[in-house]
DNA sequence: AATATTAGAGAAAACGTTTACGTAATTAAA
DNA sequence: TTTAATTACGTAAACGTTTTCTCTAATATT
């Protein structure tokens, strides 16, 4: 069994509170004690009690983080932001997976409540009426990464997706493209799909070049497959095409596969950019050229914000961190 | 502030005892108090207090897990096996990163004690001295994940990477190929380095193929770019190479990568196999065959072993993980 | 030297549960 | 009916802290 403060007390000849004072910084006793109970602590390798300090101060130093799917690279790079925004406040980070399943994220909510997590942060899924009805009963800060709502006022962390688009779209028309292919996600994704479909219209309008469904392949997902299969619809639908937008790096090399196999060149016959940067996208043949979202300083971010609101107590102001173009391989000058 | 359960005990006329009773399926109370009590809990949303609980039964529920670095798909695999397997037990996941720092280590364990976690799962990373004793005395089971020690009596769930690279070599020489070369992470590495190496030995040996030092280029790490470089340094030091065991997929396709800039193709000039099979080895041009390690199910079973020893109070037994051959396309017969 | 102030310390309540023990009310056995 | 056994509760201690009082002893002020 494991010391308790009673036992250092008892051995160092003091009460509990004085103790309770030297561990904490405050006042009310001499040097000396201080030395003596320090000397007995180290000795017996006093460890205070997380749990019994979290239940007389309310405040458990762990924040929950909730993930719809709990692979990709992306994942990691949120997670680790996030986990060295705790660590450096001296938090705990309890992740969760929800599988984007109602039930499984209640269920989670239900389990952070119940631990009195200081925090959550919600990532990459959409904030259901349910879920933020639930959150506001538990009364802890709550912030969004990488997702945002528009109906509740919660604070969030990302990128303005349909501005990044329309970055990749036009870095693509200045380079000559003028027949542009947009491969995408499903655009009933309000979060990643939607949003990029309309940056890239825009930019092609702003640009005087026309739009019509040719110029875009609308996939369920934007995995590998995905980009593979959506290559080959491009290419059917749209055989004049010589630059492409695609949704997610992993689509992006989903295409480029695709490509490869029909003897079609990247860059020389057809640009390819991605979206996301993540660290397969320099390891692709050639390396791609795609919009990069800063998930780790994103995570830390999240993070940050969640610590703040914690301490003072009412929303912080969300934040848009910046993309930006990742010039590689994949993407070339039209002649 | 939420509810205790002595608000539930007054709003239903009962003691808080009771209310306990019926939270905590013991008998002792009448079906119409059960229901009374049951009603003003839904009606209030009380949500019993975990710390309270913890504190009382000495049982967190939660576990907590190390990892020296927190990115790449063998991480979100591990935590994904791990988060299901406490999941279904009703725990929680608390994440914590290292870096493979000692004092960083020391720092998450003294967290991790002081929170009073139910366990620890320690991955991918040698356990020293000083890490052992400190757990020793926090008195918690804790299982080495995808790492085993040779000093410490301590269960721990990985694949043979003897084993597995022996497999992987003996594939090559069952493919006909006789000048085969390796590119390896460090050799000081008692984990991923020098049980693969050997591996690779060995079934040289057995199979009457000659080694020396021209088959084996060391590297300091297992990424991307020292596959690159590897590869570099293979080309040269053994020209007459034509295949390639590479102890990570990153650095098999790191190796395809430089492979390509030569204008060597792979499979048909040189074959190439790699070791993981994390999700980029289905999407490299070309596909990677490779040695799979089941990821995922190992950290499940880790966490399902660490539950057990929760409950059992002794050590469990060991588990090793069968790897398999992945055949994809980066592998070809010699003729 | 007498008084006022401050530093050093302990006792005890509180945080929200679980549980051992005791007791009143109900039911079963005689 | 009377007694025995059981059921349905309530009381209070315990878990390991922090914190508010309170008190004594030491120091500072006049």
């Amino acid at each position: 069994m494991a010391y308790t403060i009673k036992d250092v007390a008892k051995a160092a000849n003091v009460s509990i509170a004085t103790v309770s004072r030297i561990l904490n910084g405050q006042t009310g006793y001499s040097l000396k004690t201080k030395k003596k109970v320090l000397e007995i602590i180290e000795e017996m390798g006093y460890q205070p009690n997380a749990i019994a300090r979290g239940l007389i101060n309310k405040k458990t130093h762990t924040i929950g983080v909730l993930f719809p799917f709990l692979s990709g690279a992306l994942v990691t790079e949120l997670l680790r932001g996030i986990e060295k925004a705790a660590s450096a406040h001296g938090s705990s980070v309890i992740v969760s997976h929800t599988e984007s399943d109602e039930e499984k994220t209640m269920k989670y909510l239900q389990l952070l409540s119940e631990k009195r997590v200081d925090g959550i942060i919600f990532t990459s899924e959409v904030m259901t009426k349910q879920y933020y009805e639930f959150i506001k009963i538990m009364n802890v800060p709550i912030v969004l990464l990488s997702t945002k709502s528009e109906v509740f006022p919660i604070p969030y962390v990302k990128v303005d997706d349909f501005e990044a688009a329309y970055s990749a779209t036009e870095y693509l028309i200045k380079k000559g493209h003028t027949e542009i292919g947009m491969i995408s996600g499903p655009d009933t994704d309000m979060i990643a799909g939607k949003p990029r479909i309309e940056g890239f219209k825009k930019a092609l309008q702003d640009h005087q070049i026309s739009f019509d469904d040719k110029n875009i392949v609308i996939r369920e997902g934007f995995m590998f497959t995905e980009g593979k299969f959506g290559m080959l619809s491009m290419l059917d639908q749209k055989p004049d095409v010589t630059a492409i937008f695609a949704a997610s790096d992993e689509m992006a090399i989903g295409a480029m596969f695709t490509a490869y196999q029909f003897g079609i060149n990247v860059p020389d016959d057809i640009s390819i950019i991605g979206y996301d940067n993540i660290n397969i996208a320099s390891m692709s043949i050639p390396p791609l050229t795609t919009v990069q979202q800063p998930f780790m300083e994103m995570g830390e971010s999240a993070g940050h914000m969640l610590l703040e609101m914690m301490e003072t107590d009412q929303l912080s102001e969300s934040r848009i961190l910046k993309h930006s173009i990742v010039e590689r391989k994949s993407v070339k000058e039209k002649i």
